[in-house]
DNA sequence: CGCTAATCTAGAACAAGTTTCAGACTTGAT
DNA sequence: ATCAAGTCTGAAACTTGTTCTAGATTAGCG
């Protein structure tokens, strides 16, 4: 039988259908390999996450590291899914207090807007990583994009969305994601993105039930 | 006194500040090895544009490659100058139908998107590129954008738009280009693409002076 | 305990983007 | 026609992501 079971993608809850549990070491060495992985980031963003040094940072071998995570691109993605959780829990600590959807949805992400504020350059690894991904990390990076909507809904305090509120969502998830790029590569202000924002929101009040179209 | 004059980056009309002109036989390289790139990208897509490939396949050596494109990425951003430039083209021949301006500007995107699918490959080559170029890129990027923003305009039917029109159509890019991603990658079908774009352009009856809030 | 299969390690090797360099070639000016 | 300065070429070198290998370790089972 094996000895440490096969370590594969790994997930918030329970979506992941086949990981194996890890065991306490292999779990310890997944959570250095992140923690190095956003610690380098932090530094000097996309290029500065370089797979040899992540692994002497974590203490793993090179080996190790592709095993745990099969591509740089795996890793950030990863490394991202793990701040958008800490995320996700700081936001539900102090829900949005606007009067519309629409309000709440923009004040949450200029919330999260201000935290990537704090660390561009993980942000730009995290943002590049998820843009630039393949097929072969789409579970991952769709799993990112869960936990996004996740966030939206929960600001916009729905508990089964219309499908147009699902696309309202998504169209903002794409705005989101584009406006963090342009932000990044230095070609949107702050004040811009904050725009972009507030004006993709307003699709929200488009698609209510009640008063929209 | 130089004898060719130093290449740099190159764009469709007067944008270029201080361009000295390109010897023919220097346009005529350029050209060989955007041709090169457009066609190693519509094989493979971003992966099969190999530098050494496209040296060879344009009849240049490397360092010449490099020095009309700085890397990988200005060569991809370049192509898609070129290819947009293309479809901007072909998009004024055939003016969309649509009643509303919303209208228009979803079936000129949607053209787009058809023409796109034609050639995936090159499709992800250039996209990929230009979401993943960073700061060094950001005015050839910005080229891009801008030549893309005059296609919704055009399709706007719009002399001067308003700043709120501005800031839809902003939107409206955000989703076009995260939405390609999306399908580029396997996440998203063709139909959710054209779904997002028709919901992402209802923003622009929002904001028509006229009839918008 | 002692086995066995899987995992981990160290390090070499490979791939593709990028840089560098010496020498041949062009260009425009004199 | 000649020259100086800038360009192009061919090839090697360097960087960093990724793969591979042989041997040391570890985990669970009988």
């Amino acid at each position: 039988m094996p000895a440490e079971a096969k370590v594969e993608a790994r997930s918030a809850r329970s979506a992941a259908p086949a990981t194996p549990p890890l065991t306490e070491r292999q779990e310890a060495r997944r959570r250095r390999i992140l923690r190095a992985s956003a610690q380098l980031a932090s530094r000097g963003g996309f290029d500065a996450v370089q797979m040899r040094e992540v692994a002497e940072s974590s203490q793993v071998a090179l080996g190790t590291l592709y095993r745990y995570f099969p591509s740089k691109v795996h890793l950030l993605v990863a490394t991202m899914q793990d701040q958008l959780e800490h995320m996700h829990g700081t936001l539900r600590k102090k829900p949005p207090s606007g009067e519309t959807a629409a309000e709440r949805v923009a004040e949450t992400l200029m919330r999260a807007f201000r935290a990537l504020q704090r660390e561009p350059h993980l942000a730009d690894a995290m943002v590049r990583a998820l843009t630039f991904a393949d097929r072969s990390v789409s579970p991952e990076v769709d799993q990112v994009s869960r936990q996004t909507t996740a966030i939206i809904l929960d600001a916009m305090g729905l508990a089964d969305p219309t499908p147009a509120q699902l696309s309202a969502v998504r169209v903002i998830e794409h705005t989101w994601h584009s406006a963090l790029i342009t932000w990044l590569s230095g070609r949107a202000s702050i004040a811009q993105v904050k725009i972009d924002i507030e004006t993709v929101c307003r699709l929200i009040d488009l698609t209510d039930p009640d008063t929209g179209a």
